[in-house]
RNA sequence: GCCGCGGUAGUAUAGCCUGGCCUAGUAUGCGGGCCUGUCGAGCCCGUGACCCGGGUUCAAAUCCCGGCCGCGGCGCCA
């Protein structure tokens, strides 16, 4: 007898049939259950989960081999859907015929049934495995649907995605978290950022340009919301009359992603992370300096002026949640000192900068800026930092023949993910995640 | 890079402080058995582990040193 999976048909889409209705299914066996004389295997899915049954009196050689199933074999099963108080869901299939097609070796090193009983560094280590739970594959599903979500709102508001180097030759920024690489018999790096293109491309005459790539940061960190490379949705506009335009934009992005992932995924959301996906309706912003004044006055003592730790940025999220009612924030004009080069400073107050960070559940998840466009002053503002002219030449240049002014920002798409579906190691929201030690698989 | 905590069967943990009573406990998985409606199945039997290297000691899972790895914090950042 041959098996076409032809007639194949998603779990989620049998149990939509008919009592009665011969179905052919296959997946992965979830559980295996025998008592006495009867048979039970859950077998799962991309789309679900459904339970089979076989009975030793009435198809004893189905009966047999379901007893013979270990976890994760691969299995297709020929059968008849019938409603069953007993079971869960109260559908399951009757087993008319079922075929081992993948026997799983034993004992399966994590339970994909029981994510949370294996620690977060053997799920990674079997990563494939680790995926077969729904609850870990639904995190993939929201970033494609997060990821998407954005692409439609940048393209239908005029943007254009594009796809610049990850080889480059200069670090972008200047500093020295770059990862070198080989590049035949020169030194080359990869790119932190797609900053200096993307401007680029403003400058060239795109406008608006998109661009969702990867970024590598050779930073040892050792926290659970870092990674050496991690995926930036990056974007750039030109022609704005300052930062704030630039603001708009993206939280309008951020409000469609969030709404289009809860509105696709809200339940399964709710589900499996126990987490209510609302989309923030307004957006409150708060300069820098605001928010060291409210850090003050709550009690929190910022010792350095010119920068908010992390305690103090914690607690800025609750006090914004307290007397805002939201968990989507604006920081607004960084100080200069904290920002990079390229980031234009405020005309009649020039330590502060036209910057900001989106924090959403207590994370920076957004930095972005209106950018200095006039080469002579952006070539001032690299001396300043203490960088080298000439090996940012090729950067100034492009400011020489005709920029307008313009500014963009970055968004970590797995901080963004972590976020909305509180998850609290960024790892887990990388399919394969790098950080200083993991580099396999 | 620095700091803190940690590394025990396939997985998750107890034991470590106060070295010997550890033949290393428990749960789950895995193997076997019983059970004709399980669904966190149940019951019985079995299997399986002290991260690596060095040191202290009559004796090390336990104390000390180094390494590697894990989790988190700092700096930094998406």
């Amino acid at each position: 007898m041959t098996l076409s999976f032809k007639e194949r048909i998603p779990i989620s889409e049998a149990l939509r049939k008919a009592e009665g209705d011969r179905v052919l299914i296959a997946g992965w066996v979830h559980t295996v259950r025998v008592v006495g004389g009867v048979s039970f295997v859950v077998i799962r899915d991309r789309s679900g989960m459904v339970q089979c049954v076989a009975k030793k009196n009435v198809n004893p050689e189905a009966f047999n081999i379901v007893k013979e199933l270990g976890s994760e074999d691969v299995v297709a099963v020929k059968g008849s859907l019938i409603s069953s108080k007993a079971s869960l869901g109260g559908k399951e299939i009757v087993i008319d015929e079922i075929y081992v097609i993948s026997r799983a070796a034993k004992p399966v090193p994590i339970d994909p049934d029981d994510w949370e009983k294996t620690s977060l560094a053997t799920r990674l280590d079997w990563r494939f495995l680790d995926l077969r739970s729904p609850r870990n594959r639904v995190i993939f599903e929201v970033t494609d649907v997060a990821i998407n979500a954005m692409r439609d709102f940048y393209r239908s508001n005029g943007f254009i995605e594009i796809f610049t180097p990850k080889i480059v030759a200069e670090a972008t920024e200047g500093g020295a978290e770059v990862f070198p690489v080989i590049y035949f018999d020169r030194n080359a790096f990869l790119a932190q950022s797609p900053q200096l293109y993307k401007q680029m491309m403003v400058i060239s005459g795109f406008e608006r340009v998109f661009e969702v790539g990867p970024v590598y940061r050779a930073e040892k960190h050792h926290t659970n919301r870092h990674l050496t490379e991690y995926e930036s949705v990056d974007i750039e506009m030109g022609f704005i009359d300052d930062h704030e335009d630039v603001m708009r934009m993206v939280e309008r992005a951020v409000q469609h992603t969030i709404e289009t992932v809860s509105s696709k995924y809200g339940k399964i959301v709710e589900e499996y992370f126990k987490i209510k996906l609302d989309t923030p309706k307004y957006v409150p912003r708060i300069t820098f300096r605001e928010a060291h004044k409210l850090l003050e006055s709550n009690g929190f003592k910022q010792p350095d002026p010119n920068d908010i730790d992390s305690e103090g940025e914690k607690a800025l999220g609750e006090i914004i949640e307290r007397e805002y009612g939201t968990q989507l924030f604006y920081v607004t004009e960084y100080p200069w000192v904290k920002r990079p080069f390229y980031t234009m400073k405020k005309d009649n107050d020039p330590n502060y900068t036209k910057s900001f960070d989106l924090i959403y559940r207590g994370m920076e998840i957004v930095s972005g800026s209106q950018r200095e466009h006039r080469a002579e002053v952006l070539e001032s503002q690299i001396k300043e930092k203490g960088l080298s002219v000439e090996s940012f030449n090729f950067f100034i240049r492009v400011f020489r023949y005709g920029a307008p002014p313009h500014g963009g920002s970055g968004l970590g798409l797995e901080r963004l993910v972590a976020q909305m579906l509180g998850i609290k190691n960024i790892r887990e929201a990388r399919l394969l995640p790098r950080d200083p030690e993991r580099l396999t698989p």
